[in-house]
DNA sequence: TAGTGGTCTAGACCACAAC
DNA sequence: TTGTGGTCTAGACCACTAA
């Protein structure tokens, strides 16, 4: 089920090494990078490939780039996942914050669609999708329960017994062949329910954030709907914005 | 107060024609762009000029990009405010979801800071800042209730009497010279407490999205620290997230 | 003034999808 | 096969900051 690996594009690889580099501190936080001429000549790149890179670090505020002066770690940033796939990879979020992710299947099964999930799936109503609930612990304790529904017929590939607690990214890309483009996503402040609180062994009355997401192709094919009932009083929700 | 106007970049001009002509359905949702090199001839401009337009577009997700095929607009994202800095100026927001905006300044004063407040400004305990409350409107309906925390020592001009209604990056500029340059966002979902139901004209017990935020400039100075209490009842809080 | 990042060009070649 | 976007290069010039 490996892909072939065909050589990755020298930006990216660009892009991984400084990374790499700004994360084994090799690159202290807060220090001046080489300049771009510098790191052309010792990567044997051109300087465009090497400011291609540097802009999706700054796009990512990774590093912070000063004309006249130079481009600078940013120390501040250290722990936020602002890589773009890392914020709705929940097992990566959640180790990512420095604690222990697990996570277990709660339910799989195929069922017709409710309405709201056939409007943002663009499907005809009732048609049969397949439905995953999952729960996310960090450090044992329940964060992030999900339910995420794919249409039926975008399966090619039965799911495997370990295919339930895939990363929907990876799910989507080995079961249905399927690359995620974009999603669009919409939070909402809710009281749990009752089944809600006991999966996630609430007790008091406090509120969670419910994220509502629908993730696309690049051929704005709806792959999948995900509904995301999360603890922010165990796992805090951070994201970066950059300008410019 | 008006500032003297350079030549803006060409990249970020034909960003703004294309986008223009998107918004003027004179390039229809879903519809088919003009290949690069067309649009390269058109505007006079080289090919790699177009490419950093529409790389942004597309990281903004207002068009889809597909090798070997061509440009798309994105028919999914029209109401979506993917721009940077519109998500956090919250008239434009409300005027984007199509209803009228307003707003008005509860308070402007001078105080010590608080303990978080010094914290995330990086100042020292209780030293000076000036705090703004501000209400925001959308058809009249509070909407938003945020709280504004900007260093004393920051501010070379003193806050005229229609200076408190400014969204925070104009404010920034005008009476700080700052620029924001990045944001760090923490959100959560809190219920109200008394206060803010009665300033927000809740009765029922129904949770808000409490947005805690610092906004830096390219030094990674912080220069200004805001909380945010927003009805999602009202207003739906909704990001695009590419990937790529 | 020297060195940095910011902008832009012209051109080459590749990978991919549609016809 | 053709045309599209994806990648990369080399080089020029500009704008800005620090020394």
């Amino acid at each position: 089920m490996m892909q072939v690996q065909r050589p990755k594009p020298i930006a990216n690889q660009v892009t991984e090494i400084l990374t790499d580099r700004i994360r084994m501190q090799q690159y202290e936080p807060g220090s001046r990078l080489p300049s771009e001429d510098d790191l052309a000549k010792e990567l044997r790149v051109s300087r465009a490939t090497v400011r291609s890179a540097l802009a999706r670090m700054a796009g990512e505020g990774l590093v912070v780039r000063r004309q006249g002066d130079g481009t600078y770690v940013n120390e501040n940033i250290v722990e936020v996942p602002t890589r773009m796939g890392g914020m709705w990879d929940f097992l990566r979020l959640i180790e990512h914050s420095g604690r222990t992710p697990s996570t277990t299947l709660l339910s799989k099964k195929k069922r017709p669609a409710s309405a709201a999930e056939a409007n943002a799936l663009s499907v005809s109503a009732a048609s049969i999708v397949l439905a995953l609930r999952r729960l996310f612990f960090a450090d044992g304790k329940p964060v992030i329960l999900a339910e995420s529904v794919i249409p039926a017929d975008l399966i090619l590939q039965p799911l495997g017994p370990e295919d339930g607690i895939l990363p929907i990214k990876d799910l989507l890309s080995q079961n249905c062949d399927q690359t995620i483009a974009y999603t669009i996503v919409d939070i909402h402040a809710e009281l749990p329910d009752e089944a809600i609180s006991r999966l996630m062994q609430f007790n008091g009355g406090a509120p969670i954030l419910r994220l509502q997401q629908v993730f696309f192709n690049r051929n704005n094919l709806p792959l999948l709907y995900s509904v995301s009932n999360y603890n922010d009083s165990v796992l805090g929700m951070r994201l970066v914005h950059t300008w410019g």
